[in-house]
DNA sequence: CCCTTTAATTGTCCTGGACAAAACCGCATG
DNA sequence: CATGCGGTTTTGTCCAGGACAATTAAAGGG
């Protein structure tokens, strides 16, 4: 019954969860441990943390999903913090944030970015444009945000923005229905939907029948759709955040659940490393290895 | 550490937490004070809960989120609690779910439910589809779920085609980029993107600029963001799940940072009753009421 | 250098108490 | 009968501090 939007402009523990993702429990025993954060208290004792707080939170909590030591990085001070990140390999993707696109989303220019879509699409195509400018983009504008160039707003008004382009021009695709009949959704604690619908396009473009019941499907679930939607596959991805164990834990779980003849396969970001040793379930490492997928369960159903 | 895909198919109580929404500390303080759900434990002690839990859980936050007591449903017998379902006020509006509908969503069939959905759309036009059609629907399968005639993924795959239509629909449609223009988002617990979507669609039809940044957005990014786009006006969505004390203090909050000639909209089946009297926001009762509120303001503004 | 064993780190769960916001109820007043 | 008001009960959230298992890092041996 407590509230998290204190007049002060202090936030509650609660608030805290929600803003950055990081458990309460991890909260008190960060502060317990390491000393950060250490918010104030109001009079019954409850914690009040700083928006400046949540700020650092929401850092240390995206370098702990990159490898970083959650001990490492909160000992560390404010500069030390800021040559972390700097000492960070960036540019794993060489950046196409050039000024048109990152002016559009700075000045939340919705006609401007839709703009730059539809000529990114009349020129490399559908396929082609989310292989090379949307996939790449992603990547640049997270390391954007890292180094405080963009912020919240911005990366969801992208987010936004290429969603509606892109499902705007999958409904106006001519829906092929050829086979396989794909089901795509992610697991309960992804909610990262804009993988997924680039799984979709290059599914759709490819001519497959695509089912997509949106993210954070539960488990048991997803079994029962799979077979009332009588898929030849269910593909789920994975944001580079998803925790490895759960994901191989999952999509064990998943495999054993699943008729024979539905293939699993798991994309994303996050499915790249461990995830290739388990029977039965297809790793798609990159978004134009769809394609390729594709053809080849074609070529392996044909010859039934 | 603690893994939540038990391979003996129960439960933790994170798991369930992410699966009903409920917290864990109001999960443990259930069991203690009304003793279910009362998971068996495993050898650490540590709490297990099998499906039925889950699926009695998620029966009874609905009907909390309708204004039940949890006293009363927790003590009740899994027959009294029937009883109360069965007698709940039901077709608050006169069902639309009829049998095409019913099997579309049942059989997950993409085009039979887009072709529902685009002769509507030929039949009404899209604001028309909107009132009469989608607003309606969402209703009807919220309560054919409570009954249990649908279950979570025929309620996703409902979402995400309707969301995936009207996206798409929206897409095609010359933007007129008249006054107002509009910046629409959710506060950062609602999670519910569809009333969101359709507001915007309606925003849209009357030729608004409309700047969607989706669901979940901080307070304090909410108002820059309405700063860079220039925003005549801030709608945002609530759905009827979410607390109205919540919803005041985020109203209140935000009014005072927003500068005096932004406008703020509150729509969505949540912001009926309480909501009224928050000086400086408009309360959009219904969905039909948006165009009026648009033609509205432009009539105070030719005036200037 | 690679593989195995030991040690440190780290996230999640536990109990049981406390408290304030909200809902409910009975009662008086317009 | 509707409406406002004080008192009571219900209910969700927070706290402390301990425990433990999964994971990662470090050390040791072939």
């Amino acid at each position: 019954m407590k509230i998290d939007v204190h007049a002060s402009g202090f936030l509650s523990i609660s608030a805290v969860e929600r803003e950055t993702g990081l458990p309460k429990d991890t909260l008190r025993v960060w502060e317990r441990r390491y000393g950060f954060p250490l918010p104030t208290r109001d009079e019954a004792g409850e914690r009040l943390y700083t928006q400046e707080d949540v700020n650092r939170l929401r850092i240390v909590r995206r370098l702990v999903d990159q490898g970083w030591r959650p001990g490492k990085l909160l000992a560390a001070s404010e500069h030390e913090l800021r040559s972390i990140i700097d000492a960070e390999p960036v540019a794993t993707v060489p950046t196409l944030l050039d000024g048109d696109i990152l002016t559009a989303i700075r000045t939340h220019d919705v006609d401007g970015l839709r703009g730059i879509l539809h000529r990114a699409l009349l020129e490399k195509g559908l396929q082609g444009m989310v292989r090379d400018l949307v996939a790449p983009l992603n990547v640049n504008i997270g390391e954007a945000w890292i180094r405080g160039e963009l912020g919240i707003p911005e990366e969801h008004f992208y987010t936004e923005q290429i969603q509606s382009f892109l499902r705007g021009t999958l409904a106006g695709y001519v829906r092929a229905g050829k086979p396989p009949r794909v089901l795509l959704t992610t697991m309960p604690e992804e909610e990262h939907a804009l993988g997924l619908l680039m799984v979709e396009v290059m599914l759709a473009a490819e001519g497959a029948q695509c089912c997509s019941l949106g993210p954070r499907m539960p488990l048991s679930d997803i079994r029962a759709s799979a077979v009332t939607a009588d898929a030849d596959i269910v593909a789920l991805s994975f944001s580079s955040a998803y925790p490895a164990r759960q994901a191989t834990a999952g999509l064990r779980a998943l495999r054993a659940s699943l008729p024979e003849h539905v293939e699993i396969w798991a994309g994303g970001s996050g499915a790249r490393d461990a995830l290739r040793d388990i029977s039965g379930v297809r790793v798609i490492r990159s978004i134009s290895e769809v394609c390729d997928s594709v053809s080849q369960w074609r070529v392996r159903h044909a010859a039934n």
